[in-house]
DNA sequence: GGTTAAAATTGAATCGATTCATTCTACATA
DNA sequence: TATGTAGAATGAATCGATTCAATTTTAACC
């Protein structure tokens, strides 16, 4: 089946000791007998066993990452970034998706323990990640993604998500807007609540009351929905801020399917700034997050802390948000 | 560090085989050991280690998942599909994203043989895919995604890019359209050469010329560049037809940049139906495929493959697009 | 040629779970 | 009491790469 380093050894005519220092000190190993092995690795179509290679050393060279939901772009964003750099230093990724639920991300969890990852990069799906705090016993170090923590026995990578909120409503209300809605999820996800804060921050600063929505999931669908609400209200809003680009994209869709028009009628704003934002149907002003940047950071925080072990000290970073505007906000009328 | 097999059996006060046995077959086990040790299997949060296992057993329960580009909806979706059944199976999988780049997939593939994968789910980059014969030499299955082969060593499972294109033309010719672009990728990719034969069949059946617009990536700003090339046309086109839906979105803003009006002046019809493109400028006709079932179907297969050995019959697994019409296509002014 | 230090090579032990031939137990039957 | 048998439990050998103390080879010098 597949080719061992002992028959690479009796090939080469070297002991497997010597096989395994050209793969891994070549420089003790003298030139001719390098070029040897080396060739004979290569006619062989020698890959070495990272079973059995991680089963020796302890540990691997992997990584778990779990995000509440790859198909989101954002998250696709993060997965690149996180792929790319740890692709770098060697390391390999397994993606696997929560899709929101505490369950799954517990299975998972699992299954990374199982394949003896490395390091776990996480965006927690509950608020109180303290089962996290298990994985550490077993040597899987854990960094938060998206996420904050206070914890000082983990790393985070995360954007500043209440001054994310506060921009998007300072700038309503700089536009002149009074009546804003607010579009969010369930209140247990943090970066929703987060961004609340920083939206309700902003409302007592500038004394405006702002109506709050609440959708079950943060998809388009949920979205269109909200929009019922939104127009039951008892005074009309003349903004819109979502929780994030994917509902409002389908807010907006609710509110030209009932011939209400952006942004002359009603301003939206998004949250992400994913690329589709762009080519929606009025392009979406949006709050800007480093996604990529994101998913790099975490990626190297958690490989330097696998690598340095002790030495290494814990890092919380914060990306700032930024705001995008295009033409789906305006003046109120 | 992380409890071993051993120390359970210590602990226990039993084998290190009937602690394994607890794990892998129970019913030989006596009910009163049984529970014993699996309370201390509890206590001592054990959880085996997969390296070790799959080193012994020789091969493993890991899949890994090859596609040209995870920020595409489409491959998204795909993905999804392909972690559900896997996951469901108790596979876990690698997510690599060759950035449609030859050298990226084989790196890729070499570290999918290095973690010792039971099988390879690939959208190959280049036409020939003759390499991954040599996996199978190494006892891992191979099953190509969104491509057909010929090989009988090997499954596949695919969406007919043919009658795509085909669907697409037929579609724009059936509105009066007899001046169309196609705007597609490199020739080297086979979806895009397929869907290319699907818009020449039909071109030459209906005995119209289609003018044949190439961008060397497939994404939204090279959409966007297209739009100056289809202008400088000598006959402008009627309708436009692209390789995929974010080429389709970048084109359409470059169409509406210039003010051009979709589809009073130019009909526009993407390829992928992601979910976006409901949410478009102008909601976008495309041409669907079952994403999510592909990646679902080709899991199943490989799994079985894997499981079933020489009792499995290598299948060819085709499924059929489908037109979606939307606002963005109409008669021909 | 002899001595010694440095360089190169060797190979048995190791990591942790699985396997399977072997041993042990319990209990029914002669 | 002796025998047979099914059921339960055992533990050494195994998978493949790595490690490191021990050994062999090479080079350098007097």
């Amino acid at each position: 089946m597949s080719v061992s380093l002992r028959e690479v050894a009796a090939r080469a005519q070297v002991s497997v000791g010597t096989v395994s220092n050209v793969l891994n000190r070549p420089e003790v190993v003298s030139a001719l007998t390098l070029e040897r092995v080396q060739k004979t690795i290569k006619d062989l179509g020698f890959v070495p066993n990272a079973f059995a290679r991680h089963l020796r050393a302890g540990f691997s060279r992997t990584l778990g990452l779990i995000v509440p939901d790859v198909a989101n772009p954002f998250f696709t964003e993060v997965a690149r970034g996180v792929e790319d750099a740890a692709s770098k230093r060697g390391y390999a990724v397994f993606l696997c998706n929560s899709d929101e639920s505490v369950k799954k991300e517990e299975k998972y969890i699992n299954v990374l323990i199982q394949q003896q990852v490395r390091g776990i990069l996480i965006t927690p799906s509950n608020r109180d990640p303290a089962h996290l705090e298990a994985l550490l016993d077993r040597g899987i170090a854990v960094t938060l993604l998206d996420r904050e923590t206070k914890s000082r026995t983990q790393c985070s990578v995360s954007v500043d998500d209440i001054r994310g909120g506060e921009i998007a409503i300072e700038y309503l209300v700089t536009l002149g807007h009074r009546d804003i809605a607010w579009v969010c999820g369930p209140e247990s996800i943090p970066q929703v609540a987060d961004r609340g804060t920083g939206v309700t921050n902003v409302a007592k600063l500038a004394s405006i009351s702002i109506k709050t929505i609440r959708v079950t999931l943060m998809n388009a669908v949920q979205g269109e929905h909200a929009v019922t609400e939104i127009l039951s209200l008892p005074k009309l809003p003349t903004a819109i801020f979502c929780a994030n680009d994917i509902v409002a994209l389908g807010v907006m869709r609710g509110l030209l399917d009932r011939g209400i028009r952006i942004p002359e009628q009603m301003s939206l704003i998004g949250y992400d700034d994913i690329a589709f934002a762009t080519s929606a149907a009025i392009p979406l002003t949006s709050i800007a997050q480093p996604a990529y940047q994101l998913g790099v950071a975490s990626a190297e925080l958690i490989i330097s802390e696998c690598e340095k072990g002790e030495a290494h000290a814990h890092q919380q970073i914060k990306f700032q948000p930024k705001l995008v505007i295009r033409a789906s906000t305006q003046k109120p009328a």
